[in-house]
DNA sequence: CCAGTGATGTCACTTGATGACATCACCGTA
DNA sequence: TACGGTGATGTCATCAAGTGACATCACTGG
């Protein structure tokens, strides 16, 4: 519609403004209570190019998840030829700190609206479930057996988990690498039985 | 609507109507390809009745999630007073064994319905994180501190996930809770390093 | 025999999601 | 400049999930 947009014809690009005015609304209402003809209106879009450019209403929340996915990948391809499995495990969350570390705020803001909706806490599962079947994928590639490869994939986004949680609860001045390392730590202690 | 069911008003219950039948759909035609009012028409009920029964389309699948919920936090409770956390955990397992390790065959079909859907496995990763949530839960009861209750409870569930994969692919004459002490002690021994 | 209760059907509606087709801006080229 | 192609978007139609409101019928206890 050419009328919506009066002069400027390319202010942002439209899947910014739709994931703008899609995390203001879950915000301000609430996930459930948001339509996607609403986000859409805000954006000056329709709900049918919302869909055009995720996949559904709660994609909105997970665009970034593919930088997270490609750093992590490559720490575990460039890690030492000789590494124990939890060594690569370990280079690996420091990448994913990397990128998870910035942002607390909106880091913070995200996952409160994720963690008031069962729906979204599924896709954010999922994500993190692919994550460790891509970080077993490449510790079997490095040779690593199974079922080493998938209890240390899976091991990686436990301490992932718990590490960001404690992250996103404490007060401001922990590191996320920081804690990553600290439950890293915690959970060969506990493994060990 | 009393034409519908002839003289006999009570066949099996509707709830078990409706899953058996939603059962067979799914795995004739796939869970997406089936719709909520073909399953009821098969059931010889209505799609709204349906929604009476379950939430919604998926929950057809996971209904038996509250016996293994029950077994695995009692077991957790009556765990010996002196037990280090990973030894609640394995004996959480063995119960979780136990419910799980029957009807390999309904297990593998179940399974893999859900394998051929992303929205089942996210659901079914709601439930396994609820699952160690809770058994994070009875750690802390017990007295184990954190951050070591979730993340012997997390890893537990890891156990679980990989064990319960390893038991539905493999040849049959493995023990579901043989399986389970192996990842286990897998685990003790890749989280070292 | 009757009132109450619970399970179900019927109807109407909102919302998510998708396919088919039309439209418009923009870009390169004859 | 005029033209044709391409990509992003709008419009329309449609299906399926889910839910609320209300009616109906069987069964049960008094």
């Amino acid at each position: 519609m050419t009328r919506i947009m009066p002069v400027v014809r390319w202010e942002p690009d439209a899947a910014g403004r739709l994931r703008a005015a899609a995390m203001e609304l879950y915000v301000e209402r609430g996930f459930e209570q948001t339509t996607v003809a609403e986000i859409a209106l805000r954006a000056g879009l329709t709900a049918r190019t919302f869909f055009r450019h995720f996949a559904d209403k709660r994609e909105v929340l997970f665009g970034g998840s593919a930088a997270l996915f490609d750093e992590v990948m490559r720490a575990v391809e460039q890690a030492p030829a000789g590494a124990a499995p939890m060594q690569v495990v370990a280079a690996a969350l420091d990448a994913a700190a990397g990128v998870l570390g910035q942002h607390q705020d909106y880091s913070r803001q995200r996952q409160s609206v994720i963690n008031a909706n069962p729906e979204l806490q599924e896709r954010e599962l999922i994500k993190l479930v692919s994550l460790a079947a891509a970080l077993a994928d490449g510790l079997r590639r490095r040779g690593v057996p199974e079922p080493d490869a998938s209890l240390a994939g899976e091991a990686g986004v436990v301490v992932l988990r718990v590490a960001f949680g404690r992250w996103l609860t404490e007060p401001g001045d922990l590191e996320l690498s920081q804690a990553m390392r600290e439950a890293l730590d915690r959970l060969a202690v506990v493994a060990a039985r």
